[in-house]
DNA sequence: AGTGCCGGTCTCAAAAAGAGACCAGCACTA
DNA sequence: TAGTGCTGGTCTCTTTTTGAGACCGGCACT
Protein backbone atom coordinates (compact mmCIF):
# COMPACT_ATOMS: atom_id res chain seq x y z
CA UNK A 1 0.00 0.00 0.00
CA UNK A 2 2.77 1.89 1.13
CA UNK A 3 4.47 1.28 -2.02
CA UNK A 4 2.76 4.67 -4.12
CA UNK A 5 5.21 6.57 -1.71
CA UNK A 6 7.99 5.31 -2.36
CA UNK A 7 8.18 4.30 -5.97
CA UNK A 8 7.56 6.78 -7.93
CA UNK A 9 8.22 5.48 -11.64
CA UNK A 10 6.48 6.79 -14.18
CA UNK A 11 3.56 8.02 -11.84
CA UNK A 12 2.76 10.57 -14.36
CA UNK A 13 1.03 8.28 -16.48
CA UNK A 14 -1.04 7.21 -13.35
CA UNK A 15 -2.12 10.70 -12.26
CA UNK A 16 -3.20 11.00 -15.91
CA UNK A 17 -5.27 8.04 -15.87
CA UNK A 18 -6.83 9.15 -12.20
CA UNK A 19 -7.65 12.89 -13.92
CA UNK A 20 -9.13 11.49 -16.41
CA UNK A 21 -11.20 9.46 -14.31
CA UNK A 22 -12.11 12.40 -11.68
CA UNK A 23 -12.05 14.87 -14.80
CA UNK A 24 -11.49 17.74 -11.99
CA UNK A 25 -9.94 20.47 -14.88
CA UNK A 26 -12.06 19.51 -17.46
CA UNK A 27 -15.54 19.37 -16.05
CA UNK A 28 -18.25 22.34 -16.57
CA UNK A 29 -19.13 22.38 -12.74
CA UNK A 30 -15.50 24.75 -12.64
CA UNK A 31 -17.26 26.86 -15.07
CA UNK A 32 -20.18 27.44 -13.02
CA UNK A 33 -18.49 27.08 -9.81
CA UNK A 34 -15.69 29.83 -10.59
CA UNK A 35 -18.82 32.60 -10.85
CA UNK A 36 -20.27 31.78 -7.50
CA UNK A 37 -16.80 31.61 -5.97
CA UNK A 38 -16.50 35.53 -5.98
CA UNK A 39 -15.84 37.73 -2.74
CA UNK A 40 -19.59 38.75 -3.00
CA UNK A 41 -21.37 36.43 -5.15
CA UNK A 42 -22.86 34.59 -2.68
CA UNK A 43 -23.22 37.19 -0.20
CA UNK A 44 -25.60 39.17 -3.02
CA UNK A 45 -27.68 35.80 -3.93
CA UNK A 46 -28.23 35.54 -0.17
CA UNK A 47 -29.39 39.13 -0.12
CA UNK A 48 -31.55 38.66 -3.35
CA UNK A 49 -32.82 35.58 -2.32
CA UNK A 50 -35.28 37.00 0.53
CA UNK A 51 -36.28 39.47 -1.63
CA UNK A 52 -35.75 41.31 -4.57
CA UNK A 53 -33.26 45.09 -3.76
CA UNK A 54 -32.68 47.95 -5.33
CA UNK A 55 -28.77 49.38 -6.33
CA UNK A 56 -28.80 51.34 -3.55
CA UNK A 57 -30.56 49.14 -1.10
CA UNK A 58 -28.22 46.47 -1.99
CA UNK A 59 -25.06 48.85 -1.09
CA UNK A 60 -26.59 49.81 2.12
CA UNK A 61 -27.04 46.37 2.82
CA UNK A 62 -23.78 45.42 2.44
CA UNK A 63 -21.86 48.47 3.57
CA UNK A 64 -18.71 47.02 3.06
CA UNK A 65 -18.46 46.32 -0.85
CA UNK A 66 -17.68 49.28 -3.38
CA UNK A 67 -19.84 50.74 -6.05
CA UNK A 68 -17.65 49.06 -8.25
CA UNK A 69 -17.79 45.94 -7.47
CA UNK A 70 -21.79 45.71 -6.46
CA UNK A 71 -21.84 46.80 -10.25
CA UNK A 72 -19.96 44.27 -11.42
CA UNK A 73 -20.77 41.49 -9.09
CA UNK A 74 -24.82 41.93 -9.86
CA UNK A 75 -23.91 42.15 -13.77
CA UNK A 76 -22.02 38.15 -13.27
CA UNK A 77 -24.63 37.28 -11.39
CA UNK A 78 -27.01 38.57 -14.33
CA UNK A 79 -25.10 37.36 -16.86
CA UNK A 80 -24.74 33.66 -15.44
CA UNK A 81 -29.03 33.92 -15.48
CA UNK A 82 -28.65 33.83 -12.03
CA UNK A 83 -30.35 37.76 -11.10
CA UNK A 84 -32.98 39.92 -12.99
CA UNK A 85 -31.99 43.69 -13.43
CA UNK A 86 -35.40 46.49 -14.24
CA UNK A 87 -35.03 49.47 -15.10
CA UNK A 88 -37.82 51.62 -13.69
CA UNK A 89 -38.73 54.76 -15.27
CA UNK A 90 -38.98 56.35 -11.91
CA UNK A 91 -38.16 60.07 -11.53
CA UNK A 92 -35.19 59.20 -10.46
CA UNK A 93 -34.72 55.97 -12.38
CA UNK A 94 -34.32 53.00 -10.42
CA UNK A 95 -33.14 49.50 -10.96
CA UNK A 96 -33.74 46.18 -9.27
CA UNK A 97 -32.40 43.23 -9.09
CA UNK A 98 -34.41 39.96 -8.48
CA UNK A 99 -33.16 36.22 -8.63
CA UNK A 100 -34.27 34.00 -11.40
CA UNK A 101 -36.14 31.26 -11.49
CA UNK A 102 -32.54 29.65 -12.47
CA UNK A 103 -30.88 31.68 -9.30
CA UNK A 104 -33.53 30.68 -7.06
CA UNK A 105 -33.22 26.71 -8.10
CA UNK A 106 -29.19 27.59 -7.61
CA UNK A 107 -29.79 29.21 -4.37
CA UNK A 108 -31.98 26.19 -3.40
CA UNK A 109 -28.42 24.08 -3.42
CA UNK A 110 -26.44 26.72 -1.76
CA UNK A 111 -28.23 27.41 1.12
CA UNK A 112 -27.40 23.87 2.24
CA UNK A 113 -23.98 25.33 2.76
CA UNK A 114 -24.97 28.74 4.52
CA UNK A 115 -26.71 26.53 7.29
CA UNK A 116 -23.73 24.63 7.28
CA UNK A 117 -21.78 28.01 8.14
CA UNK A 118 -24.83 28.86 10.19
CA UNK A 119 -24.06 25.70 12.03
CA UNK A 120 -20.70 25.26 12.62
CA UNK A 121 -19.21 28.97 12.15
CA UNK A 122 -18.06 28.02 16.17
CA UNK A 123 -15.96 24.87 15.07
CA UNK A 124 -14.40 26.85 12.03
CA UNK A 125 -13.76 29.62 14.47
CA UNK A 126 -12.34 27.20 16.97
CA UNK A 127 -10.24 25.04 14.37
CA UNK A 128 -8.96 28.78 13.58
CA UNK A 129 -7.60 29.71 16.68
CA UNK A 130 -6.15 26.74 17.48
CA UNK A 131 -4.00 26.56 14.27
CA UNK A 132 -2.67 29.84 15.23
CA UNK A 133 -2.20 29.10 18.70
CA UNK A 134 0.07 26.11 17.42
CA UNK A 135 1.08 27.76 14.92
CA UNK A 136 3.11 31.33 17.49
CA UNK A 137 3.77 28.16 19.75
CA UNK A 138 6.16 26.21 17.18
CA UNK A 139 7.47 30.01 16.10
CA UNK A 140 7.84 31.46 18.98
CA UNK A 141 8.37 28.70 21.36
CA UNK A 142 6.34 30.31 24.08
CA UNK A 143 3.13 29.43 25.69
CA UNK A 144 2.63 33.07 26.76
CA UNK A 145 2.64 36.02 24.82
CA UNK A 146 3.25 39.19 26.15
CA UNK B 1 -46.22 49.40 -2.61
CA UNK B 2 -44.64 51.45 -4.71
CA UNK B 3 -44.51 54.43 -2.75
CA UNK B 4 -41.17 52.93 -1.72
CA UNK B 5 -39.57 54.19 -4.61
CA UNK B 6 -40.72 57.46 -4.90
CA UNK B 7 -40.77 58.05 -1.13
CA UNK B 8 -37.85 58.94 -0.26
CA UNK B 9 -37.39 60.14 2.92
CA UNK B 10 -35.12 59.51 5.98
CA UNK B 11 -35.21 55.54 4.19
CA UNK B 12 -31.58 55.14 5.98
CA UNK B 13 -33.59 54.69 9.31
CA UNK B 14 -35.64 52.03 7.50
CA UNK B 15 -32.59 50.22 5.62
CA UNK B 16 -30.63 50.33 8.93
CA UNK B 17 -33.79 48.54 10.48
CA UNK B 18 -33.43 45.84 7.89
CA UNK B 19 -30.14 45.48 8.17
CA UNK B 20 -30.32 44.71 11.74
CA UNK B 21 -32.82 41.87 10.61
CA UNK B 22 -31.57 40.21 7.77
CA UNK B 23 -27.91 40.93 9.46
CA UNK B 24 -25.75 40.20 6.05
CA UNK B 25 -22.94 42.21 7.45
CA UNK B 26 -22.63 40.88 10.75
CA UNK B 27 -23.86 37.38 10.82
CA UNK B 28 -20.89 34.72 10.88
CA UNK B 29 -21.78 33.22 7.80
CA UNK B 30 -19.70 35.26 6.02
CA UNK B 31 -16.80 34.62 7.79
CA UNK B 32 -16.96 30.78 6.68
CA UNK B 33 -17.90 31.14 3.08
CA UNK B 34 -15.21 33.56 2.68
CA UNK B 35 -12.90 31.10 3.23
CA UNK B 36 -14.56 28.57 0.59
CA UNK B 37 -15.04 31.25 -1.72
CA UNK B 38 -11.12 31.18 -2.98
CA UNK B 39 -10.62 30.48 -6.61
CA UNK B 40 -9.39 27.16 -5.32
CA UNK B 41 -10.51 26.12 -2.16
CA UNK B 42 -13.52 24.30 -3.53
CA UNK B 43 -11.82 22.49 -6.08
CA UNK B 44 -9.11 21.32 -3.87
CA UNK B 45 -11.86 20.49 -1.49
CA UNK B 46 -13.90 18.38 -4.12
CA UNK B 47 -10.53 16.82 -5.01
CA UNK B 48 -9.49 15.44 -1.49
CA UNK B 49 -13.14 14.45 -1.14
CA UNK B 50 -12.60 12.06 -3.17
CA UNK B 51 -9.63 10.49 -1.55
CA UNK B 52 -6.40 11.84 -0.04
CA UNK B 53 -3.85 13.14 -1.39
CA UNK B 54 -0.03 14.35 -1.63
CA UNK B 55 1.29 17.75 -2.84
CA UNK B 56 2.32 17.00 -6.25
CA UNK B 57 -0.31 14.67 -6.57
CA UNK B 58 -2.75 17.77 -6.34
CA UNK B 59 -0.62 19.70 -8.50
CA UNK B 60 -0.96 17.31 -11.37
CA UNK B 61 -4.64 16.87 -10.64
CA UNK B 62 -5.25 20.42 -10.71
CA UNK B 63 -2.86 21.67 -13.31
CA UNK B 64 -3.56 25.25 -13.78
CA UNK B 65 -2.68 25.92 -10.28
CA UNK B 66 0.40 27.52 -9.01
CA UNK B 67 2.55 26.11 -6.29
CA UNK B 68 2.10 29.16 -4.58
CA UNK B 69 -1.20 29.12 -4.31
CA UNK B 70 -1.82 25.22 -3.90
CA UNK B 71 -0.01 25.83 -0.74
CA UNK B 72 -1.61 28.43 0.05
CA UNK B 73 -5.18 27.23 -0.31
CA UNK B 74 -4.39 24.31 1.61
CA UNK B 75 -2.78 26.23 4.84
CA UNK B 76 -5.98 28.20 4.44
CA UNK B 77 -8.19 25.23 4.51
CA UNK B 78 -5.72 23.32 7.22
CA UNK B 79 -6.39 26.95 9.82
CA UNK B 80 -10.26 26.44 8.88
CA UNK B 81 -9.87 22.86 10.07
CA UNK B 82 -11.42 20.77 6.89
CA UNK B 83 -8.10 19.48 5.96
CA UNK B 84 -5.27 17.42 7.68
CA UNK B 85 -2.07 17.25 6.97
CA UNK B 86 0.09 14.37 7.78
CA UNK B 87 4.03 14.50 6.91
CA UNK B 88 5.44 11.09 6.40
CA UNK B 89 9.18 10.66 6.59
CA UNK B 90 10.10 8.71 3.76
CA UNK B 91 13.15 9.42 1.69
CA UNK B 92 11.95 12.17 -0.26
CA UNK B 93 9.68 13.24 2.48
CA UNK B 94 6.10 13.17 1.39
CA UNK B 95 3.17 15.13 2.57
CA UNK B 96 -0.03 14.15 2.66
CA UNK B 97 -3.23 16.06 2.91
CA UNK B 98 -6.78 14.58 3.89
CA UNK B 99 -10.28 15.78 4.50
CA UNK B 100 -10.78 16.06 8.41
CA UNK B 101 -14.13 15.28 10.16
CA UNK B 102 -15.45 18.38 10.04
CA UNK B 103 -13.99 18.99 6.36
CA UNK B 104 -16.09 15.76 5.60
CA UNK B 105 -19.48 17.96 7.06
CA UNK B 106 -19.24 21.06 5.38
CA UNK B 107 -18.44 18.87 2.31
CA UNK B 108 -21.73 17.22 2.57
CA UNK B 109 -23.29 20.82 2.70
CA UNK B 110 -21.11 21.71 -0.34
CA UNK B 111 -21.79 18.50 -2.71
CA UNK B 112 -25.90 20.24 -3.65
CA UNK B 113 -23.81 22.69 -4.97
CA UNK B 114 -21.69 21.01 -6.78
CA UNK B 115 -24.62 18.81 -8.28
CA UNK B 116 -26.51 21.47 -9.10
CA UNK B 117 -23.78 22.62 -11.12
CA UNK B 118 -23.64 19.55 -12.96
CA UNK B 119 -26.94 19.27 -14.01
CA UNK B 120 -27.40 23.01 -14.62
CA UNK B 121 -23.99 24.27 -16.47
CA UNK B 122 -25.86 24.17 -19.98
CA UNK B 123 -28.90 26.59 -18.33
CA UNK B 124 -25.75 28.45 -17.08
CA UNK B 125 -24.08 28.42 -20.06
CA UNK B 126 -27.03 29.18 -22.34
CA UNK B 127 -27.87 32.51 -20.17
CA UNK B 128 -24.31 33.64 -20.53
CA UNK B 129 -24.45 33.06 -24.26
CA UNK B 130 -27.84 35.36 -24.33
CA UNK B 131 -26.27 38.18 -21.95
CA UNK B 132 -23.61 38.14 -24.56
CA UNK B 133 -25.33 38.48 -27.47
CA UNK B 134 -27.70 40.38 -26.17
CA UNK B 135 -24.63 42.85 -25.42
CA UNK B 136 -23.28 42.51 -28.61
CA UNK B 137 -26.76 43.62 -30.15
CA UNK B 138 -27.39 46.74 -27.79
CA UNK B 139 -23.67 47.85 -28.46
CA UNK B 140 -22.72 47.09 -32.31
CA UNK B 141 -27.02 47.07 -33.74
CA UNK B 142 -25.14 43.95 -35.80
CA UNK B 143 -26.85 40.62 -35.67
CA UNK B 144 -24.36 38.86 -37.87
CA UNK B 145 -20.81 38.91 -36.51
CA UNK B 146 -17.99 39.07 -38.82
C1' DA C 1 29.70 13.83 -10.54
C1' DG C 2 25.32 14.89 -12.49
C1' DT C 3 20.37 14.70 -12.73
C1' DG C 4 15.84 14.52 -11.10
C1' DC C 5 12.05 14.56 -7.65
C1' DC C 6 10.21 16.10 -2.90
C1' DG C 7 7.44 20.04 -0.90
C1' DG C 8 7.80 24.45 -0.30
C1' DT C 9 9.34 29.52 -0.18
C1' DC C 10 10.86 33.90 -2.59
C1' DT C 11 10.57 37.38 -6.02
C1' DC C 12 8.50 39.84 -9.65
C1' DA C 13 4.70 40.99 -12.95
C1' DA C 14 -0.16 41.02 -13.88
C1' DA C 15 -4.79 40.98 -12.57
C1' DA C 16 -8.45 41.95 -9.39
C1' DA C 17 -10.49 44.60 -5.68
C1' DG C 18 -11.12 48.82 -2.70
C1' DA C 19 -11.60 53.99 -2.15
C1' DG C 20 -13.31 57.83 -3.76
C1' DA C 21 -14.19 61.49 -7.38
C1' DC C 22 -17.28 62.46 -11.05
C1' DC C 23 -21.52 62.38 -14.17
C1' DA C 24 -26.49 63.93 -15.72
C1' DG C 25 -31.15 64.64 -14.36
C1' DC C 26 -34.85 65.64 -11.29
C1' DA C 27 -37.18 67.08 -6.58
C1' DC C 28 -37.14 69.64 -2.71
C1' DT C 29 -35.35 73.57 -0.03
C1' DA C 30 -33.74 78.10 0.87
C1' DT D 1 -32.76 80.87 -8.75
C1' DA D 2 -29.15 78.61 -6.59
C1' DG D 3 -27.99 74.86 -3.62
C1' DT D 4 -28.52 70.22 -1.92
C1' DG D 5 -29.55 65.44 -2.06
C1' DC D 6 -30.72 61.29 -4.29
C1' DT D 7 -30.68 57.99 -8.45
C1' DG D 8 -27.34 54.18 -10.65
C1' DG D 9 -23.26 53.96 -12.49
C1' DT D 10 -18.42 54.79 -14.59
C1' DC D 11 -13.45 56.46 -14.20
C1' DT D 12 -9.08 56.75 -12.01
C1' DC D 13 -5.69 55.60 -8.56
C1' DT D 14 -3.84 52.64 -4.96
C1' DT D 15 -3.57 48.41 -2.57
C1' DT D 16 -4.21 43.57 -2.27
C1' DT D 17 -4.44 39.12 -4.40
C1' DT D 18 -2.90 35.85 -8.01
C1' DG D 19 -0.01 33.88 -11.47
C1' DA D 20 4.59 32.44 -13.34
C1' DG D 21 8.67 30.86 -12.43
C1' DA D 22 13.31 30.68 -10.11
C1' DC D 23 15.42 28.77 -6.06
C1' DC D 24 16.33 25.73 -1.81
C1' DG D 25 18.38 21.39 0.71
C1' DG D 26 18.47 16.50 0.75
C1' DC D 27 18.45 11.97 -1.05
C1' DA D 28 18.26 8.22 -4.84
C1' DC D 29 19.44 6.69 -9.13
C1' DT D 30 22.56 6.90 -13.25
Amino acid sequence: MDSRIVNLKSKLDVYKAMTDGGNLSDCPVRDVIQGLSGKWSSLLMAALAEQPYRFGELRRLVPDISQRMLTQTLCDLQRDGYVCREVFPTKPPSVEYSLTDLGRSMFGAFRHLLEWAELNHDAVRAARAGFDGALAGTVGKAGTAA
